[in-house]
DNA sequence: CTGAAAGCGCTTACAG
DNA sequence: CTGAAAGCGCTTACAG
């Protein structure tokens, strides 16, 4: 009950009669510390409880192992389990995640200055935007900062492919020969959706064709229900039409459904960013899935090597983008193709 | 480029033409400090963008201002939604979550270690079990425990009643004067599906009713659609079924579509949990929600009031329950009901 | 209201 | 292979 003192170093080091640094050595695991002492130490810090102070060890040896993550409250349900990955690959390579949290709508510069207090090696900013400044301000502290799923020209920057993604659904859309298009897009003034919409429209030109039906959302399921509730009270026909999400494109499919229209027979949805309720028997709606295992690793791979190399502030910043995967379902196959299966 | 050395406090001291002590103080607030003193260090500190080494006051201090949050990766939807509210309501009281990750079939006395080297003020367990050896551990350092969704006597514990819960479903079937009742229960050893099966089988014995038929789920959607498979393939004729996660409710809805039947007419669902999807309109999911906002701020109200009081050793572990919401929806809501609306 | 100084618990040259 | 000692950047009695 009373505060006994915490056991340090220096308590293991005085019962098992060596030096603290001989203690210290021994957790850095210093293959020079004799396999004796060594065993020696162990022991008694076993049989103590000691184990070492990262606190204290942060300090002494200016890295914590710690990573800073910022990720906005995305409506998207994609991030969830982006930040879920992140903390267990971080853990598999003995760096631990500090998780903070920033409004979608505002930037990351709110919580970077507190991320850098904590001294983290790196800094995972996903789902937010940052300022020149702060990446200055990072660059000072010598903190390598990643941008996931969003790109800026001056940060190193690792990516789906968002325009590749909105190609492929057109290109899909033009070979199921849907001719009346329709495209339900995300927040207007975010990098994903400009991406998406970009990659879908640009190529739909190509194929010579041009959407009959635009709407906005905001990536959210109730936006997308809304969007499909207006669609079908209104006159328009579509054959098909692309959602810059797939919870909206959830959204508008149960709207169809509400509304007495069959998909894909009376109108064919896709969505984008591959989310598990996508596969779900309901719903087996078409989508690109984002390659989240390979935007993980990809990010932890690089800010290894970058944290390695002494020289990595005069490397230039680049940007990486990762394919997504075209993933087709129900919710667009026509019904012949159904029964062939 | 060149490694310029990070600017401490003793550099602003320098510039300010004080000790520092002072620049120390001013930091932390101290009030003792004279106004104009305090201008001139801030603005010194403003100029060459110091700001504190949290980990130096860490070890200083001997408080981190961190929150190790330990998260299984559950298959129930709901704990990616409880981790984001930490970090959020975290930040607001000036901490941070460093969050760890163990297998949900473990138990998380592999990671506890860690987090106590990273000298967390406090530990939040959820979706996980931890041994009395690592309890102990935890009490040796100070550290106060808070157990998540999830009760163990000898730790202090925050949970939804589930077992409440379950009754109130049971009461549900009973007033809809369903007949032919079954369930399908989660992970068969964990607590929370004991104490939902509980509660429900209990209040519907005291109706007298006997369930007509059980299966058994792991809480996923997955698992909750084979499920909803072999029930709609079988003979057994149900009027209604209580499935332990919604996640499993909405996979056996799924299925039951897929087989042709319709939901409440020819069976009515309920589910546990209140994640978002449960109210989408193509689910519309009866089912307890989980307070979810109320648990993080009990656990957080009362790991500040635990951390304040200086005794709180002495004081024994409490059990805190909180009741769920019923939310009825159309999936158990009877036709003429739905007309009514 | 302010400063000098000890101390938090490690790491890491340096010397042997 | 090991130890003595400086130092990481703060906080906080203690003294004034």
């Amino acid at each position: 009950m009373a505060d006994q003192k915490r056991i340090t170093s220096v308590d293991v080091a005085r019962l098992a009669g060596v030096s603290q640094s001989t203690v210290s050595r021994t957790f850095a695991g210093d293959t020079r510390v004799k396999p004796e002492t060594r065993e020696r130490v162990l022991s008694v810090a076993k049989e103590v409880g000691y184990v070492p102070n990262f606190i204290a060890r942060g300090l002494s040896a200016q890295t914590t192992n710690l990573v800073g993550i910022v990720m906005a409250d995305v409506a998207s349900m994609f991030y969830p389990y982006v930040l879920q990955e992140f903390v267990r690959a971080l853990q598999k390579r003995g760096k631990h995640a500090l998780v903070f949290n920033v409004r979608s709508d505002g930037n990351a510069d709110d919580v970077l200055q507190e991320t850098l207090q904590y001294q983290v090696d790196a800094l995972i900013i996903a789902a937010s935007t940052v300022s020149d400044e702060m990446v200055e301000a990072c660059a000072r502290t010598d903190t390598p900062v990643f941008l996931f799923n969003r790109t800026l020209p001056h940060v190193n920057s690792i990516c789906v492919d968002n325009y590749q993604g909105g190609r492929q659904i057109a290109d899909l859309f033009v070979r199921n020969e849907y001719e009346n298009i329709g495209v339900l897009t995300g927040i207007e003034d975010t990098q994903t959706n400009q991406q998406r919409q970009s990659g879908f429209l640009g190529r739909l030109a190509e194929h010579g064709v041009a959407p009959s039906y635009r709407a906005q959302g905001d990536y959210t399921y109730k936006s997308g229900y809304a969007a499909g509730r207006s669609l079908f009270n209104s006159d328009v026909a579509l054959d098909a039409i692309f959602c810059a999400s797939d919870a909206m494109a959830i959204g508008l499919m149960d709207a169809a459904r509400d509304a007495g229209r069959t998909v894909p027979e009376d109108i064919a949805v896709a969505g984008f960013d591959g989310i598990p309720v996508a596969d779900w028997a309901a719903n087996s709606l078409t989508t690109i899935e984002q390659p989240m295992d390979a935007l993980v690793k990809g990010t932890l791979d690089w800010m290894d090597k970058t944290l390695a190399s002494p020289d990595w502030k005069t490397q230039p910043p680049r940007v990486k983008l990762l394919p997504g995967t075209l993933m087709q379902r129900r919710s667009t196959s026509l019904p012949e193709i159904i029964v062939a299966e």
